[in-house]
DNA sequence: GTAAGTTTGTTAAAAAGTTAACAACGCAAA
DNA sequence: TTTGCGTTGTTAACTTTTTAACAAACTTAC
């Protein structure tokens, strides 16, 4: 199909913000709106109208003039463009605080999207089931992401153990790690990975609070 | 001074690896190691060795010629830059998961950043202390914010509160948030926002992840 | 002491991403 | 009708960000 292959060369920001447009529209819908327009889309997620515009332009999707457009339409073709047809498995590497939040607050959220197992050493954890995800021995990561099919891995034990953790991920052959330490890792060139390091963020908000009290100052 | 106002005109992008850099040059620094070259850190931190030196031009930093950047230096620059004069003062709103694993995390690790309260409306945990970090019931917000003079906000309350919490925040006087929850939230414009959903970097990764896979079969 | 090899600093070019501009369209009110 | 307004789709301009290119400088090896 030609739409596969133009969905390939989409700006990475798009692809971003055509699962934040999703977000939001899952949203309206449950709140009984049936369409919805550039600029308030825009207005949610804070940027312009154009770009929202542009992004849809791209995905070859058509609004309705003077009514704009169909939610349940776009988030249909959205899922299209980003969803794998099969469901993709994710695995936590590490039951603490952090990874007990996102097991808590990611299943169900996404059709193709499920976190699978989680992994710990330590031996009160193992064996235990938490919101309906099994969490096993590191020992076990080969053949479990081997029999569950497993292709991306969340990183969230010590910061210490990240790089080791990232070793043992790649080895048993996932394909996409999300990194939470702050402890940056290396991956072959074929890994998809991204990392976040919630102190940059702050460090960034703190940068322009400040930046705007000296402004004031003057 | 004329470099205070250079450092207003960074790119956004470079505040945001000058905190990353900061990183890594902490841990080199703990290694033992006493200067770095811009090869190394962008290994580290997945860019090319011209944007790290492209950066550290418009900072103003030199380097040696044959030796690198002295870490030490580097780092004590990257403060001057990013960080403010005085500590900037954190609260966390909604202290459950989310919001223990970010206190069990964040304190300690700046230091002109500090999380210094916590606000909840389960009456379990207002009164205690966690990390050190009082937990206090959120109707005292505009007293503790004053009182502490704090001016920047982490959401991690219930997806369905964050307009909500958002609201109470900006009358309080914040002058940044950080919203953990998937529903976005406005702001006047003199507030700094910055939203992070991990579903929307899971669904990113999973794109690509799946666009290789494709190619793969091919 | 000279040549070869590295690494920095900076300018210039390229690429990616955003915003502006506006024609086309369609609805609503006059 | 016809006029005016609000919205989309798209091209073009602009801005930001990244990458390339290369001279200058220092070190080491011979
Ligand atoms: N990026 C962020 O925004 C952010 C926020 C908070 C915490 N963190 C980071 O996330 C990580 C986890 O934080 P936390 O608060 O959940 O810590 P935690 O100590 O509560 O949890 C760590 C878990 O990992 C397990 N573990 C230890 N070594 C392991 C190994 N080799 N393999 C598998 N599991 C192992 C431990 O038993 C524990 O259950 C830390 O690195 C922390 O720095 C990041
Ligand atoms: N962005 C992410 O990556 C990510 C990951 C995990 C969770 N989350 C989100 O973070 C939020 C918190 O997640 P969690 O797992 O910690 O949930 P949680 O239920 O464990 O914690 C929520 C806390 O907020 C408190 N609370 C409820 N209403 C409040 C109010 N009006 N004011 C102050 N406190 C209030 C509750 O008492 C509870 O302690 C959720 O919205 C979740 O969707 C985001």
């Amino acid at each position: 199909m030609d739409a596969i292959h133009a969905f390939e060369h989409l700006p990475h920001k798009t692809i971003e913000r055509l699962s934040q447009y999703r977000r939001a529209l899952l949203i309206c819908l449950e709140e009984g709106k049936s369409h919805i327009f550039s600029h308030e889309i825009a207005r949610i997620q804070h940027i312009t109208p154009v770009q929202v515009r542009r992004d849809l332009m791209l995905i070859g999707y058509s609004g309705t003039l003077r009514k704009g457009y169909n939610i349940e339409q776009l988030i249909e073709l959205i899922g299209e463009i980003i969803d794998s047809e099969e469901m993709i498995k994710v695995a936590v590497m590490g039951l603490g605080d952090l990874g007990h939040a996102i097991l808590n607050y990611f299943n169900g959220k996404r059709s193709k999207l499920s976190i699978v197992a989680g992994f710990d050493v330590n031996p009160k954890k193992i064996g235990t089931v938490f919101n309906g995800v099994p969490c096993y021995p590191v020992e076990q990561i080969q053949e479990i992401i081997n029999r569950e099919n497993i292709s991306i891995g969340i990183i969230t034990v010590p910061a210490k153990q990240a790089p080791v953790t990232a070793g043992r991920l790649i080895k048993a052959g996932i394909k996409g790690i999300l990194n939470y330490t702050p402890t940056p890792i290396q991956v072959p060139e074929d890994v998809y990975l991204e990392e976040y390091d919630m102190i940059t963020t702050l460090e960034k908000l703190a940068f322009y609070v400040k930046l705007a009290n000296d402004k004031n100052k003057l």
